[in-house]
DNA sequence: CGTTAGCACTCAGACAGGGTGAGTGCTAAC
DNA sequence: GTTAGCACTCACCCTGTCTGAGTGCTAACG
């Protein structure tokens, strides 16, 4: 057999498993051994492919659907395409104009750059956008506000100093004038200014064991209604262009497209996923069962955090099937994420 | 011919009608004539009510898909079956119980209390629950704030009487203290107190020709800030529970359900249709073609405003195929949209 | 005259059989 | 090691047949 030391694929077998790939990344049909042969001219005989292909099947590169189909590439065989084979294409100029361009229109708000992000992800590619926002935890603390509603009820605010947003509805044991809420902002701003928002709630805990304000009923009733604002809202998540999986031959199938849908309408499990990926560096590459979400079967995930400055911020990226144009995708969702951060640099 | 004026049916053809329409509901599928007299102990004969169905297919309340399958009903004949046959159920009291509850951990935030009325509608109906928010225009206007991010960089809040918040970053021309942006808020806030936000525009606008503004600058500089604020964000809408659509076996054809998801993608023809019957009163139905949207073809759509005071707030209700359970879902329609108006009444 | 039984007819859907073509694995020759 | 040749497999398509549900019409019935 023509391999030698295990599970090293002599250069003529590599470059049959790319054909076979790439012919199936097109194609989303079986390959056989005599469309090998005519794609990328290799002057072989099917025969001759016929028996490498067996072989790849051997090592877990190919399976049949049955006996007289032809091959398609395993899980296994992509993660191999991608690590060794593939050569990342660079984004084409006008592309990147095009890009560009849609992010002129968006302006500056933190939200509507990531809404955008998705949505562009996903039309660029034609797969699914997604984009897991920043975390309100990881930002810096900037300000804080009491407004009074009616009666008890009251608004605190919380801002951050790349301008978003946390408000929560508070009722508080007893009626407070518009100037105690004042002052308790005030107090607040100055006891929290410029740390992170991660450290915030720390800080109200230690502060409420402070002499200080022990004997100080406005503060330390202060505290106790910031420490109930804090909380972290959960993760937001934009996904965008999920009907473009109705597009995939192989999501035809209804029961198939079920499975995606319902898989997507609980997002914590992709917010997990994309979680795993915000502490990576670069564009991650998520196929199949590597998604560890059952859900998932046939789908990729490519990511790549984005960041401002070296802080990690979010990720973004896109969802598509495991058959997807890889090296077209990849350095998209990478230009992408570095124009995300750039953009969202300079606070 | 046994029905008397014109389109006046017989109270035998409408129970035929009736028996076939419901019949249709639970089945989906085709109604033959036997199936009319075993269901509703009709002491006719098959061949009668054949003669029933094609006076009522010649008016135009059934069709058949082809010759030798039964009759389905048509959307005329739902509407006339809702408008007229429809004995509308109470809900029963577990259900309204169990509605409830679910409120009970929403808390106050009326962000929360929407979403999960959505989540609701669509859970206790088994269909697609949907919930049109307030427009933030339609709020009363309570606390303005600047706050200073870095630079020229400014984040604007406004905030209304019912808890909800509005946020835009600006950018001004020249760099301003924080010192500045307090007063200016203090104006603002003075300026529009108790307004409704869809007036605080015009205001500013009127304000901003007054003698004493034109001579401060820093007037006239909050003026044109917040002007830039102000800007209606666009409806927020929640859709919940689409996949259920994938349950309904006239949605099991691949065309039909990405027509279905590429309409819901699109929010904007739906939130037109939602805004009709914002200033309706009580509970509406739009069957089939009726919505004006051509994607929803096979659906229907049943509404409720609700309200705070007298004031209606937005639109919450369900979308169904228009072989939907209507004596069930207006009924908890109609509940929920009450349910909700009690919740957000006491700002 | 409305109602009904009977009957011929229609048509989608299920089923079976034959043909086709793409593809395979094996073997023997190059 | 490579390749030609060949027998074999199997999904898919096409076709024809059968079945059953349902219809419309007509003639008889109360």
């Amino acid at each position: 057999m023509g391999y030698g030391m295990r599970e090293g694929l002599s250069e003529r077998n590599k470059k049959i498993l790319e054909a076979i790939i790439e012919d199936y990344i097109v194609t989303a049909e079986p390959v056989g051994s005599r469309a090998v042969t005519r794609r990328h001219g290799l002057t072989l005989s099917p025969a001759t492919v016929r028996n490498v292909m067996a072989d790849l099947e051997e090592m877990g590169f190919l399976t049949s659907p049955h006996t007289s189909a032809g091959r398609v590439p395993t899980d296994k065989a992509y993660r191999f395409y991608v690590d060794s084979l593939l050569a990342v294409g660079t984004i084409d100029k006008g592309e990147r104009e095009r890009i560009r361009k849609r992010y002129s229109l968006a302006g500056r708000d933190i939200g509507a750059v990531l809404h955008e992000t998705s949505k562009l992800l996903s039309s660029v590619s034609h797969y699914m956008g997604i984009v897991l926002a920043p975390r309100f935890s990881s930002t810096i603390f900037r300000h804080f506000e009491f407004v009074k509603l009616s009666g008890r009820r009251i608004l605190a605010i919380l801002v951050a100093r790349n301008g978003t947003v946390q408000n929560k509805l508070i009722e508080s044991a007893e009626e407070l004038s518009t100037d105690d809420l004042l002052r308790m902002s005030n107090y607040l701003n100055e006891l929290l200014a410029g740390l992170p928002v991660s450290e915030v709630r720390a800080k109200i805990l230690a502060e409420m064991q402070s002499e200080k304000v022990l004997y100080d009923t406005l503060l330390s009733r202060a505290l106790k209604l910031s420490e109930q604002t804090i909380e972290d809202g959960g993760a937001q998540i934009f996904i965008e262009g999920q009907t473009n999986i109705f597009e995939q031959p192989e999501f035809t199938d209804v029961r198939r497209m079920k499975e995606v849908f319902r898989a997507f309408e609980e997002k914590s499990q992709l917010i997990h996923l994309l979680d795993r990926s915000l502490s990576a560096e670069g564009v991650q590459i998520f196929i199949g069962a590597e998604t560890r979400l059952n859900q998932m079967e046939g789908l990729s995930v490519i990511t790549s955090p984005y960041l401002s400055g070296k802080n990690t911020l979010g990720v973004l990226g896109v969802i598509g099937p495991t058959r997807m144009g890889y090296g077209k995708v990849i350095p998209i969702v990478d230009y992408t994420a570095k124009l995300v951060s750039r953009l969202l640099e300079e606070e």
